[in-house]
DNA sequence: GTAGGGTTAG
C-alpha cells in the first residue's frame, strides 16, 4: 500500500470540504466582489472543518496548496476563509509579510479584523512605519477602527518611534470612547515612556479605570527609564495594598534591578522574601537578579548564598558571581570562579571576560589581565568590544602605562568611547599626567561628551602639581564652556527609606544633628591621627579653608547620618555618584577602627569595604 | 467571528 504523506491527506480532505462551500458560494458571486456579509448563505457544519484546517495548520507550502485551492473554488475573497488565511501567513509563526500584502492588496473591500491582522504585521517587521500608513488609509476607506487597531498600531509608532502618529492614535482612541480598555493604554503609556514623555504616561496610568499587575509593572519600568528609581521601590507596596493586582514574578524582577542601583540592600531583602513566600525564586532569572542586586550592594555573602543555592547554573549566574567578586575587590577570587565555572562545563561569553577583565583591573593582577585579554580572542573566539578595552587601559593606567594605554585605544578596531577616554583620565590624574591629560580632554571635547567631571579631573591634576595658573585657565575654560558641575551625592538606606546627600547640604531634616555629629567625629578621628588629607582639593587656598571645605563632603555627612541614628556595630552603607576622594577614603578607614563600625562605600561600581581601620583595596583607588 | 499589554537576569 502506497504511504499517503501528511500534507496530501490534508490536502484532499480540504478538497473534500470545499466543494459543499463551493456550491453555496457559487450561488452568490456578489460575495467574492462585493460587500462581504453573505456569511449566513455558508453553512457553518460545511464550511468549519476548513476553516479550522486552515487554523491548524503552520506549514507555509501547505498554506500555499489551500490558498491555490480556494482560488481555484472561487472561495478566496469570502472573509470567511479570507480572514484566517491573512492570520495564518501574515503573523508569526510563518509571518510571511511580503506574501501577506500581495494577497491583501488583492482583496477588494478588507474589514476592521484584517486591517488589525495586516497592521500588527507591519508591527512585528523591520518596517513598523507602514503599519501606521495602513492605519491612515483604513480610516480613509471608512473602516473604524477598534480598541485592537488601535493597540497594533500604537505599537507600530513605538517601534518606529514616530510621537506624532502616537499622539494622532491617542487623539482617536478619545474620540472612539475606547479610553477604558485596560491593556491599549498599557501600550499607551509604554508608547509616552518610550518617547520620554513620562509626565502623560503617568497621567494614562492614572486615568485608568483599573490597573492590573502588568500595568503597575509598565508604571514601574516607566520610573526606571525616568531615572526615578526611588519612586518604582514605592510601586512595590501600592501594589500590596491593592486589592485587585500584586506583584509578580516580572514585578520582582525589576524592583531586585532598582535595589541594585539604589544599593537599597534592606529593600532588596524584602523583595527576596516577598519572591521566596511566592516561590519566584526558584526561577533562574530572579536567582541571578538577586546574586547582582547583593553584589551591588555590597553584600557579598548573600549573593554567593543564593549562588550557591540554585540548583542549575547558566553562565548568567556565573558571570553575576564573578562580576560581583570582581567589584567587591576579591580579583582572585573572582579568577578562581572563572577556573571554576570551566570546570563545571559552563562556556564563558563576551561578559563573562568583562567581569574577568574587570577583576583584574580592580585588585591590580596586570599580567592575569593581559593573559585573559590574550586567550579571549584565541582560545574563545571572543573578540574584543570596548569594555574589555577599557578594562585593559584601566589595568595598564593604574599600573602606571599610560602611554601603553594610549597607544593601546588608538590601535583598538572599535571606535574609542567618552568612557574609555575618562578611563585613561583618571589614570592621567593618579600619575600627575597633565600633557596627556590635556589631549584626553580634546578627545572627549571632539566627541562632544566633555562632562564637568572630565574637567574636575584636569583639575586635580594640575592642583596636584600645584600648577595654579593652569588651574586658573581650566576654570575660565570651563565658564567660556558653559560647564557647570552637579555636586556630588551619596545615598544611605534607613528603615526602608533612601536618604540623599549633597555637599554643604543643609536640606536634610535632621542638619543640625548630622553636622553636630561630624564635628564631633572629626574630633575622636583627629586624636586618632586623622589629619584632613588637602594636596587633592581644588582651590588655592589656606590649608584651614581646605579643611574646612573636606569636612562636608556628602559621604561625610551620610555616615554622621548613620553614626546618629543606627545602634553601635551597626554596618554601615554608602552609594555614592561620583568617585570618592582620598581624604574621604582615609576619614571612613579611620572610623572604621574607631568606631568598630563596618562602612561600605560604593562609588561608581566599585567597592570599598573598610573594616578595623583597612580597607579591601590596596590603595583609595 | 477571530486578535492585544509588561521583563531583555550578568
Amino acid at each position: 500500500m502506497r504511504a499517503i504523506s501528511p500534507l496530501c491527506f490534508s490536502v484532499s480532505a480540504f478538497r473534500r470540504l470545499s466543494s459543499h462551500a463551493a456550491a453555496r458560494v457559487d450561488n452568490h458571486r456578489q460575495c467574492i466582489t462585493g460587500p462581504t456579509n453573505h456569511t449566513s448563505h455558508l453553512h457553518t457544519e460545511k464550511t468549519e472543518p476548513l476553516i479550522s484546517l486552515i487554523k491548524s495548520t503552520s506549514s507555509k507550502p501547505h498554506l500555499l496548496q489551500i490558498h491555490a485551492h480556494l482560488i481555484r473554488n472561487s472561495l478566496f475573497q469570502h472573509p470567511v476563509f479570507f480572514s484566517p488565511f491573512l492570520f495564518g501567513i501574515a503573523l508569526p509563526p510563518l509571518h510571511d509579510l511580503g506574501y501577506a500584502c500581495r494577497v491583501f492588496s488583492k482583496f477588494s473591500k478588507p474589514d476592521v479584523f484584517q486591517y488589525s491582522i495586516m497592521i500588527r504585521a507591519y508591527g512585528m517587521s523591520d518596517s513598523p512605519g507602514n503599519g501606521f500608513m495602513l492605519y491612515q488609509e483604513m480610516l480613509r476607506s471608512g473602516v473604524s477602527p477598534n480598541s485592537l487597531t488601535s493597540s497594533f498600531v500604537t505599537n507600530c509608532c513605538i517601534k518606529s518611534g514616530s510621537l506624532f502618529g502616537g499622539l494622532q492614535i491617542h487623539a482617536r482612541i478619545l474620540r472612539d470612547g475606547h479610553q477604558s480598555d485596560g491593556r491599549l493604554l498599557t501600550t499607551l503609556m509604554d508608547f509616552y515612556s518610550s518617547n520620554e514623555k513620562y509626565t502623560q504616561a503617568c497621567k494614562v496610568f492614572d486615568e485608568m479605570p483599573h490597573r492590573d499587575t502588568i500595568a503597575w509593572n509598565v508604571l514601574i519600568s516607566v520610573y526606571m527609564r525616568n531615572q526615578r528609581t526611588r519612586d518604582a521601590l514605592a510601586v512595590f507596596d501600592m501594589m500590596q495594598s491593592s486589592y485587585d493586582s500584586q506583584p509578580d514574578n516580572v514585578t520582582c524582577l525589576m524592583l531586585l534591578q532598582a535595589c541594585a542601583n539604589l544599593n537599597a540592600l534592606a529593600f532588596g531583602e524584602r523583595v527576596h522574601r516577598y519572591c521566596e513566600e511566592h516561590g519566584f525564586d526558584k526561577a533562574m532569572n530572579i536567582c541571578n537578579a538577586l546574586i547582582t542586586m547583593y553584589s551591588r550592594c555590597g553584600c557579598l555573602e548573600k549573593a554567593f548564598e543564593v549562588f550557591k543555592g540554585m540548583t542549575e547554573k547558566d553562565v548568567v549566574s556565573w558571570t553575576a558571581m564573578i562580576s560581583g567578586l570582581a567589584s567587591n575587590g576579591y580579583g582572585r577570587d573572582a579568577i578562581e570562579a572563572f577556573r571554576e565555572m570551566q570546570r563545571a562545563g559552563v562556556s564563558p561569553d563576551d561578559q563573562t571576560f568583562t567581569g574577568v577583565l574587570s577583576a583584574c583591573s580592580h585588585s591590580g593582577l596586570l599580567d592575569e589581565g593581559r593573559m585573559f585579554f590574550n586567550s579571549m580572542s584565541k582560545e574563545f573566539g571572543i573578540s574584543p568590544n570596548i569594555h574589555h578595552y577599557g578594562c585593559v587601559v584601566d589595568l595598564m593606567g593604574r599600573a602606571g602605562m599610560v602611554d601603553e594605554a594610549y597607544n593601546l585605544i588608538n590601535s583598538m578596531k572599535v571606535k574609542p568611547d567618552a568612557t574609555i577616554w575618562r578611563t585613561l583620565l583618571g589614570a592621567c590624574r593618579i600619575h600627575h599626567q597633565a600633557d596627556l591629560g590635556v589631549q584626553v580632554i580634546e578627545r572627549l571635547i571632539e566627541l562632544k561628551a566633555q562632562e564637568a567631571g572630565d574637567y574636575v579631573l584636569l583639575l586635580n591634576i594640575y592642583s596636584s602639581l600645584g600648577d595654579w595658573g593652569k588651574v586658573i585657565n581650566v576654570r575660565k575654560m570651563m565658564k567660556d564652556r558653559g560647564i557647570k558641575t552637579n555636586p556630588a551625592c551619596s545615598t544611605i538606606e534607613f528603615r526602608g527609606k533612601i536618604h540623599e546627600f549633597v555637599a554643604n547640604d543643609f536640606s536634610h531634616p535632621q542638619k543640625t544633628e548630622i553636622y553636630e555629629m561630624l564635628d564631633e567625629i572629626n574630633q575622636q578621628l583627629r586624636i586618632a591621627g586623622y589629619n584632613a588629607e588637602t594636596v587633592a582639593e581644588l582651590h588655592n587656598v589656606g590649608t584651614e579653608e581646605k579643611q574646612i571645605a573636606l569636612s562636608y563632603h556628602s559621604e561625610k555627612l551620610a555616615i554622621a547620618f548613620a553614626v546618629l541614628s543606627t545602634p553601635p556595630g551597626t554596618s554601615i552603607r554608602v552609594a555614592k555618584d561620583l568617585r570618592i576622594c582620598v581624604d574621604c577614603h582615609n576619614f571612613a578607614k579611620i572610623l572604621s577602627a574607631v568606631y568598630s563600625r563596618e562602612v561600605v562605600i560604593r562609588d561608581r561600581n566599585r567597592f570599598h569595604h573598610f573594616r578595623e581601620g583597612r580597607c579591601s583595596c590596596n590603595d583609595y583607588w
